[in-house]
DNA sequence: ATTATATATAACTTATTTGTTATATAACTT
DNA sequence: AAGTTATATAACAAATAAGTTATATATAAT
């Protein structure tokens, strides 16, 4: 479980960077490739020091690195932070799903064990009837 | 790519929420089932009233809910919520990706052209040597 | 050299976050 | 009814975040 604890800085900067509409619709366009800070600048309605405070953020985060060319400090996504934020969900998810399973199982055991008294069928497995 | 942009509000609280390491641990907790408040404020080196606003911040962000038992008020996870910023992130991972393999693509047709000058042989695909 | 363009930084304001301690409320126990 | 336990809320302080305008810096163009 402690590896999950491990990159736990990062997270906090990933997530938080993630955490506002303006730095991911900002990533959003990057994922169709480069962009100097001024073509970020335009598709928003926010000041030019707005936008490359964002970029910090999103740099700081480790998202995004810059690049030189001319007076242009054009920004591009950088993958990895993101897989391990995206690894960090879907390791949460499948734990939570499996303690689901686990609860499912419990109460089937439940059900099995009180049927049993009354009839012989074997009962169905599901969580929708659980309230969770 | 609208999609993307739709639970914006929700994404916004749902990041936020998991970009605190004392609120990640609290979910860790609660992976392995549910937990009363007492529960969760032992391990961590703060007061009861500083967990009881980490909690709120996960039940407005809709990533737990609580049940009544008692005088407990037991915390369980909701899954549903980490779902959509997993998938989120996921979508985003593919993009990226996907552009990726756009620029290989694009980088190995310039050096099949290159190539062709000089023998005849036919260019390997990798983006190992590509400078992103 | 001067001017124009692209970006970064500083100083400031306002709002939000994260913690604290003290206190209130709700449910159980005796 | 009085005390105990579990949790919530209020009032506060300090830190951080998110925006602004004004200004500095770096590169390019004339």
């Amino acid at each position: 479980m402690s590896y999950l604890q491990i990159n736990s800085a990062r997270l906090d900067a990933t997530f938080a960077a993630l955490a506002d509409p303006t730095r991911r619709a900002i990533l959003a366009k990057l994922a169709s490739g480069e962009a100097s800070v001024n073509d970020l600048v335009k598709p928003f309605n926010m000041s030019q020091p707005a936008i490359s405070k964002h970029l910090r953020v999103l740099e700081r985060a480790g998202l995004i690195s810059r690049g030189r060319d001319a007076q242009r400090r054009p920004r591009r996504i950088e993958a990895q932070p993101l897989a391990e934020a995206s690894d960090w969900l879907e390791n949460y998810r499948k734990l939570w799903e499996g303690s689901f399973q686990k609860l499912d199982a419990l109460l089937d055991e439940l059900k099995a064990l009180d049927k049993d008294k009354k009839s012989r069928r074997k009962p169905r497995r599901s969580h929708k009837d659980v309230q969770h």
